[in-house]
DNA sequence: TATAATTGATAAATAAAATTTATAAGTGAG
DNA sequence: CTCACTTATAAATTTTATTTATCAATTATA
C-alpha cells in the first residue's frame, strides 16, 4: 500500500467529491477509486459510503475511524520531514518572546558565540502563545517561554531556565511608602501590555479574583514604550520582573496581601525531537548562564 | 513511497543488518537496500552510516530522528487496524477489573441486555494497571478502571462513574465502639490484596505517610477470598467500598484522623475512538445506572 | 420532460515502482 | 590467503499505480 493512499484519502474527506480530489492531485479521477478500493481492501472495512452516484459522499462510521488515525499519521510525518529539513540545515529554528529574550540574551550571548551556534539559530521572535503553536506543529525546534502554568501535553518537555514573579511597577518618582493597600492602587493609572500576553492575562484573573476594576488608560504591545511611559509617571503597570528589573527609573510597588502566581521562564521542545550535541549544548547554555 | 518503506526501517533499526532485515519479512536483501535509498531520497538526507561493509551499521543523527517518528506512525496504523477491526466485528472489547465490575455490573444488566449490548461487548477481566496498558495499545475499546489518580494522557478521555473511599473493614463479630486511634489498629493482623492492586498501593502510601508498619499476616489477589476471611475473622483488612458494600458480615473501621485518598471508578477510552452510537449507549448506560 | 453535464465505476493499456536474480566488491576471521 | 559473510548495483521481472476510454447513474437546466 501506498502512502499516498492516506493522503487521497484525507482530501477526499475533506472535499467529498472524487474528481475534484483527483484535480487537487492532478490526478486522473479513476486513481482516487482505485486508491480508496486499495485501503478498503487493506482495512477489510468499507470506509466510504455510496448512496448515489453523484453528490453527498458520506464516510461511514469506520470510514470516520480511519480519518482520525490518518490525519495523525499524516501530521507526523509532516513533523519527520520538517525535522530533518533543519536537522539537515544544521539549522535550529528557536521561538524568543520578545521580553523573555531581552532579559536572558546578555547572559548567554558568549557562550552562544564561542560555540558558533548564533549562525546555527535561526530566529523567530513572536508571543509565547504564538510560539507554542509554531512549535507544536513542528515549525519550531525549541522554544523560551514565559507561562503561569507549566505545560501538560505528553508531546512537549520542558526544562524550567527560571522562576520569576510577577509586580506592579511605577516611576521612581513616585513615594508609595513600604506598601500600600489594594484600595489606594486601584485609585492609579493603569498602562498595560494589549490581551494577548501572558502578563495580561494574569492581571485580569488578579482583578477578577479581587472583583475590582482598574482605570486602564493605555494599552500598547510594546513592552519598551510601556516601560518608558511608566518611567515618566504617566501611569503604573504590571509586568514580569523579567521586563523591569534591569531598567533604570522604576520601582515595584508592593501591595499588601496580593498574591499573584509565579511566572516560569522555560525552555519547551517536542518530545519527539532527537537532543543532538548541539541541541543539549544549547539547552545547558540557557539553563546554565541563567543560573543565579 | 511505500508505506512497507517504514516498517523495514523500524526492524532495520533494530536488527542493524541488511540481510536479516530482509530474512524477517521474507524478501531478498536488495530490497532492503533500495528501500533505505527510497527513503533517504524522500527525506533528503542520509538516514544510516555505512561505515565499513560488514557489521556495526549505524543509524544518523536524522535516522534517529526518522526512527522516533517512523515508531509512531506504525503504531498508528496498527491502532487504525485493530480499532477497524472490532468496528467491523461489531465487537467492543471492554476491561472489567473484577472488583468494581461486580459491584457495577448488576445495576447496568438490563440495560445492556435490553439493547442487545450482551453480545457485543467482549471482556477482558483484568487488573486496573493491566486494563490501562491494553487500552493505550489499542486491544481495548473502553475499560472500567479503578484508580486514586486521574488520568492525565492527551490520548485518554474518561467519565467519572462513581466516587467511592477506601475503608479499613473487619468482621462484624468484632466491637470497635465509634472510631479507633491508628495505635490500636496496628495492633491487629492484617489480609491484603497483592502487590499489584490499587488497594495494596494505597495501604503501602497510607502506611509510609504516617510512618507505621502494619503487620500483614496473609496476601492474596482474589478478593472475595478475602473478604470471606475478614467475614471469619481471620484478620482486618483495607479494600474501596466498591468491595465490601454489598456484603454482609463486614463493618467498616472508622479510625480517627486518617485521611485517604478518594477511590475514582472510571470509563477510560482513547481520544481517537470514534463515538459510535453504540459506544456512546454502553457510556450512558454505565453512568446512568450507577447513579445514586 | 427531454437533454446536457457531471459523477463515480470499470476494463484494458500503460507507466511507474518494487522486487528479484545474479553478481561484484568490501570486510573480517581463521 | 581463503572462506564466509556482508552490502551495493545492474538488469530483468513482477507487482502496483495510474491513465485512457467508456459506461451507467444521477442532477441540473432549458
Amino acid at each position: 500500500m501506498n502512502a499516498k493512499d492516506w493522503q487521497y484519502f484525507q482530501k477526499l474527506s475533506e472535499l467529498k467529491n472524487f474528481s475534484d480530489t483527483a484535480r487537487h492531485f492532478g490526478v486522473s479521477q479513476p486513481t482516487i477509486t482505485y486508491s480508496l478500493k486499495r485501503l478498503e481492501d487493506e482495512y477489510g472495512v468499507q470506509l466510504v459510503e455510496r448512496k448515489s452516484y453523484a453528490n453527498s459522499l458520506r464516510l461511514t462510521y469506520a470510514g470516520n475511524q480511519l480519518l482520525k488515525h490518518v490525519n495523525r499519521i499524516i501530521r507526523e510525518d509532516y513533523l519527520a520531514k520538517s525535522d530533518l529539513k533543519r536537522l539537515k540545515d544544521k539549522k535550529i529554528r528557536i521561538g524568543l518572546p520578545p521580553i523573555i529574550t531581552n532579559y536572558l540574551l546578555p547572559n548567554v550571548f558568549d557562550q552562544l558565540k564561542e560555540n558558533n551556534f548564533l549562525d546555527e539559530m535561526e530566529q523567530v521572535v513572536d508571543g509565547s502563545k504564538e510560539l507554542l503553536a509554531e512549535l507544536k506543529n513542528g515549525r519550531l525546534d525549541i522554544s523560551l517561554l514565559g507561562t503561569t502554568r507549566l505545560p501538560e501535553d505528553a508531546e512537549l518537555e520542558y526544562k524550567i531556565i527560571k522562576v520569576h514573579h510577577f509586580n506592579l511597577i511605577a516611576s521612581k518618582k513616585r513615594n508609595f511608602g513600604d506598601s500600600i493597600d489594594l484600595s489606594d492602587l486601584l485609585k492609579e493609572e493603569f498602562i498595560l501590555t494589549d490581551n494577548n500576553s501572558v502578563h495580561r492575562q494574569v492581571f485580569k484573573r488578579f482583578t477578577d479574583k479581587y472583583n475590582v476594576l482598574p482605570n486602564v488608560i493605555f494599552e500598547t504591545s510594546d513592552y519598551n514604550l510601556l516601560l518608558n511611559l511608566v518611567k515618566a509617571d504617566k501611569g503604573i503597570s504590571f509586568i514580569a520582573e523579567t521586563a523591569s528589573s534591569l531598567e533604570e527609573g522604576i520601582q515595584e510597588v508592593k501591595v499588601n496581601n496580593l498574591e499573584l502566581p509565579p511566572f516560569y521562564i522555560l525552555l519547551v521542545y517536542r518530545t519527539n525531537t532527537l537532543k543532538t550535541p548541539i541541541f543539549s549544548k544549547i539547552i545547558d547554555i540557557f539553563s546554565d548562564g541563567c543560573k543565579d
